[in-house]
RNA sequence: GGGCUCAUAGCUCAGUUGGUUAGAGCGUCACAUUGACAUUGUGAAGGCCAGAGGUUCGAGUCCUCUUGGGCCCACCA
């Protein structure tokens, strides 16, 4: 006998059960021509990761699929591993170092990155036991980082290739620069939030007077256009005022009339007295601020637009720390926002600051640190997009690739078709470094080569030097579905080539909605443009995970539920189970901890089920084939029903799996085991099996115990996916052999055993007992005492059912004795209900409540008549009967009928307590 | 400015292609309980499906608009 305590506790369970697993190498697969593969790549966290419950969710439903698959027959591979994440990861080394009172320029480049490997080495990891924790049945041998070499080859090939057709340049541009990352950033780095500024107001004198004045003050529409033209300046609204310094014209619009008269002449720019001409261009929009805006082409991509078109001088102001430079004269060595205040408060001194206007305003901020991105020319590396993404917007036209839920193919073809070329120079250490070489000496041209050159290929002069920047992480991760599989080593004989012609395309890519720019967009491109072939078919975009208050959990807002906390006191099952059961497809889930009861007291259900049924089961049973005793033997009603319900139950589970319906799907099997295996099942069951544990069970009823042995443990199987450790532990009380739930197969659907006839007696049996229960809860009559029933039942058919269940009616709605008669011969003191065709009595003694009950019998009587009005009038309406399918009127009719019949009934019972 | 998404019970949400009297979990209330489980059982109460139009024999579901949340994109100085 398995002695199991009466709640399931997980901390005993699970690290035991995960070790097995891996002891068992049980989480690998490889390239396997007997076998379909299955395939997810993880997305990789950052080394620097912790694991939050962003991670828990999409880990969560990569494990579902891929021991679903397993278990399915497939070989399932998931293929884990981290990313180098090159700006977080030396931020965090550079802040370790600064308690030391260090910057990494104190201690050069390679020293530096030694002591990132050794931080990497050190904590790198962390994230990957986390994982674990989580139950990811992940093949761990495979793990890979993005900085492994034979990883960081990929890297350099691609960026040859690219090159080599021409994708890769260089140029000078404004790009999102972080002051104190101190690197240029992607767009999507540099995510726009809302700030609340100041539209400041600013006056720039006009250096003669020639041309504003007779026409201009003349002309003048508005008051205030004539006293600026009287006063000699024209004013420009900036949000930015401490960029005034490197302005180099002021443009309007063409049409214009305020400032027509105006294009050409000079401007002498406050604080810094240099002279800017005023230019006219389309690009202004009149109704903005005064019509008229500052030019900085070194500080704004529009004016760097403008200043290009119209040959202007680009004046950079500030240093790449965010501080004004020597252009800034007086304002040399301020930090940028120390100087606007500086720049407005010199304006203000010297009548150049006309008004200040409340504003806010969209700024980029860099998505590693939140500091405001400063818009900065400077000399970048950038990959041309658009001959990428045409086969990328392609594949997704024609459902290659397909986003579940849909509709986010239209934000990635949105983008797509928007696509601006991509900045991948940072200036930062921790990455792989840019593959050019310069040559020092004829200073020629520069190589692109995955093998350092030794000699310059133009003046074979050995004095080379390797371009000072890495790459963008994502240049690294956008490979990673080929990548991890030893691209681009190319002879088959390499098992790893193998392996990528095996796997690749991979199947799913289970990932949240931030990162399908970032990563799913690109992987797509460089699935493409480097393997021919799109690298998944299936995209799954999972919700974000929120607070009770629906904000994104955050450590600085300090709403963060840790997983592994709630692992800790609920058990990673009831946190997989509460998680993918409150997380609707593609919705955002809002969770407090609290909510992870559900999966907790889930859990706890399960094993006592599994309790309950290990203490009356006989073991040596479990040998019978389910099949041939169902085609052989005539089952208990009962019996045949829990099978009917369970593949039943097996058919809409695989449909919601099927169709990434996760939620659904563990609704599916919460319904089927609280409510139809426990709730009813086990207790329809409970006569047939053994009454007292101690006594042997051998000479109870063997088919009812083969049949709740086969339900369970097949159900065991269904939940093993969601729920990995309490079905092993339970599975292997069940079975006394070695082996492991997750090498079991998938069950398959068997279809003679869905008996509808079964099911409707079952439900027939379901629903009177519920009415005797509602009737004794309203009488006050305690459950378990034992009543006296009549129903009046006329149809034949009906009433010999009634008979086959009437044991489990007696057994589960405590009745001494049931009469089912065609009428009613006698009258005894009783309540009554109504249920379909049927009316039950439930006899009654002494006092009964008999205003209540007519009040209550009134009340769902007028309900009635409500509905039969309205189904009389559909059924009168021509339209009605002329337009709808038949069979809805045909049903319509019936229900008409029944209600009218109920009706009746109701009516009856009412006289009958009034007299 | 463009796009997406949400609004259904006190709370959190389901509700597939339109078709009985709109469901679940939690919470609330009443009752029960010595043999699987109080992390339980049985039952009850609780809804103008955000608002207004429209399409239809029929709308929570489809269309339009309005209101109010949330999110994403965009070169609004």
């Amino acid at each position: 006998m398995n002695e199991l305590s009466s709640r399931y506790n997980p901390k005993e369970v699970e690290d035991r059960i995960y070790q097995s697993w891996q002891d068992n190498n049980l989480f690998s697969a490889k390239a396997n021509p007997d076998k379909k593969p299955f395939c997810i790549v993880i997305p990789p966290p950052n080394v620097t990761g912790i694991l939050h419950m962003g991670h828990a969710l999409n880990s969560t439903y990569q494990d579902i699929l891929i021991r679903l698959k397993r278990m399915q027959g497939f070989e399932s591979l998931w293929v884990p591993g981290t990313d180098h994440a090159g700006i977080a990861t030396q931020n965090v080394v550079e802040r370790k170092l600064s308690k030391e009172g260090l910057k990494r320029q104190d201690l050069g480049r390679e020293e530096f990155l030694e002591k990132v490997w050794l931080w990497k080495e050190e904590y790198g990891s962390t994230i990957i036991h986390q994982l674990k924790k989580l139950g990811a049945s992940c093949d761990w041998q495979r793990a890979r980082f993005t900085m492994d070499e034979q990883y960081s080859e990929a890297v350099k090939e691609v960026f040859v290739r690219l090159w080599n057709k021409g994708l890769i340049y260089q140029d000078n541009k404004i790009i999102n620069w972080c002051p104190r990352c101190q690197t240029a950033l992607s767009d999507e780095e540099a995510p726009h939030r809302q700030v609340q500024g100041n539209l400041y107001y600013l006056r720039y004198p006009v250096k003669q007077a020639s041309g504003l004045k007779p026409q201009a003050s003349g002309q003048a529409k508005k008051t205030g256009d004539r006293r600026q033209a009287a006063g000699g300046y024209i004013v420009v609204a900036t949000t930015r005022p401490e960029t005034m310094l490197g302005d180099t014209a002021v443009a309007v619009n063409p049409k214009d009339r305020r400032y027509k008269k105006l294009i050409g002449e000079s401007l002498i720019l406050p604080l810094i007295n240099r002279e800017i001409k005023i230019i006219a261009d389309e690009m202004v929009d009149m109704k903005f601020g005064t019509g008229a805006v500052k030019v900085t082409p070194a500080h704004d991509p529009n004016d760097y637009v403008l200043g290009k078109k119209h040959n202007l001088e680009f004046i950079n102001v500030m240093s790449a720390d965010g501080r004004m430079n020597t252009f800034a004269r007086d304002y040399k060595d301020m930090d940028r926002f120390e100087a606007r205040e500086v720049i407005l408060e010199d304006l203000k001194e010297k009548g150049f600051l006309e008004k200040i206007q409340p504003h806010n305003l969209s700024a980029g901020h860099c998505y590693r640190c939140h500091t405001i991105i400063e818009p900065y020319l400077s000399r970048q590396w950038f990959v041309k997009m658009k001959p990428l993404a045409g086969p990328a917007i392609e594949a997704v036209k024609d459902g290659r690739i397909k986003f579940h839920p849909k509709r986010w193919m239209k934000v990635y073809l949105n983008w797509m078709e928007n696509i601006q070329d991509w900045c991948i120079s940072r200036q930062i250490w921790w990455g792989h470094r840019i593959p050019v070489w310069y040559c020092l000496d004829c200073k020629k041209e520069a190589v692109a080569s995955v093998e350092a050159p030794s000699v310059c290929r133009a003046c074979n002069s050995a004095n080379l030097k390797q371009d000072e920047d890495v790459l963008d992480t994502w240049f690294s991760s956008w490979l990673w579905p080929f990548a991890t599989f030893g691209w681009p080593t190319q002879e088959l004989t390499n098992p790893r080539t193998q392996e990528l012609n095996y796997f690749y395309p991979t199947s799913v890519l289970v990932t949240a909605p931030e990162i399908i720019f970032f990563w799913v967009a690109r992987m797509i491109m460089a699935g493409f443009e480097f393997m021919g072939k799109e690298p998944f078919r299936d995209v799954y975009i999972h919700g974000t995970v929120r607070d009770i208050e629906g904000k994104k959990m955050s450590k600085s807002l300090g709403n963060i539920i840790d997983p592994l906390e709630v692992i800790d006191q609920y058990g990673t099952d009831a946190l997989r189970f509460s998680l993918v059961s409150l997380t609707s497809a593609g919705q955002d889930v809002y969770l407090s901890s609290q909510k992870f009861e559900l999966g907790r007291n889930f859990a706890n259900k399960l094993w006592n089920a599994s309790r309950f049924s290990l203490m009356n089961l006989d073991l040596s049973l479990v040998n019978t084939d389910l099949c041939a005793l169902f085609a052989k033997e005539r089952l208990e009603l009962a019996d045949r029903w829990i099978l009917s319900r369970f593949y039943s139950m097996l058919g809409s589970l695989g449909k919601a799996l099927d169709n990434y319906r996760f939620n659904d799907a563990s609704g599916i099997l919460y319904e089927f085991i609280w409510h139809e295996f426990c709730d009813w099942y086990l207790e329809l069951a409970k006569p047939g099996l053994a009454p007292n544990p101690q006594s042997s069970v051998s000479g109870q009823n063997k088919n009812t115990q083969i049949v709740l042995y086969k339900v369970l443990e097949k159900t065991l199987r269904c939940l093993h996916p969601f729920m990995p450790f309490i079905t092993e532990e339970i599975w292997q009380k069940l079975n006394e052999s070695s082996g492991s739930i997750m090498t079991q197969p998938w069950p398959h659907i068997q279809k003679q055993m869905i008996d509808k006839p079964s099911e409707a007696k079952m439900s027939l049996a379901i629903n009177v007992i519920t009415v005797i229960r509602n009737l004794k809860s309203q009488m006050k009559i305690p459950q378990t005492q034992g009543v006296r029933v009549l129903i009046l039942c006329g149809d034949k058919k009906t009433a010999s059912a009634l008979d086959e269940v009437s044991k489990y009616i007696a057994h589960l709605a405590k009745v001494e004795s049931l009469g089912v008669r065609p009428e009613l011969a006698e009258r005894k003191k009783s309540v009554s209900a109504v249920l379909g065709k049927l009316r039950i009595f439930l006899e009654v003694e002494g006092l009964l409540d008999i205003e209540s009950e007519i009040g209550r019998l009134s009340k769902e009587a007028s309900a009635l008549t409500q509905d039969i009005k309205s189904k009389e009038s559909r059924l009168k309406n021509q339209a009605f009967l002329k337009k709808a399918p038949i069979e809805i009127v045909e049903k319509e009719k019936e229900l008409l009928l029944s209600n009218k019949e109920k009706l009746t009934s109701l009516r009856k019972t009412i006289d009958e307590l009034k007299t």
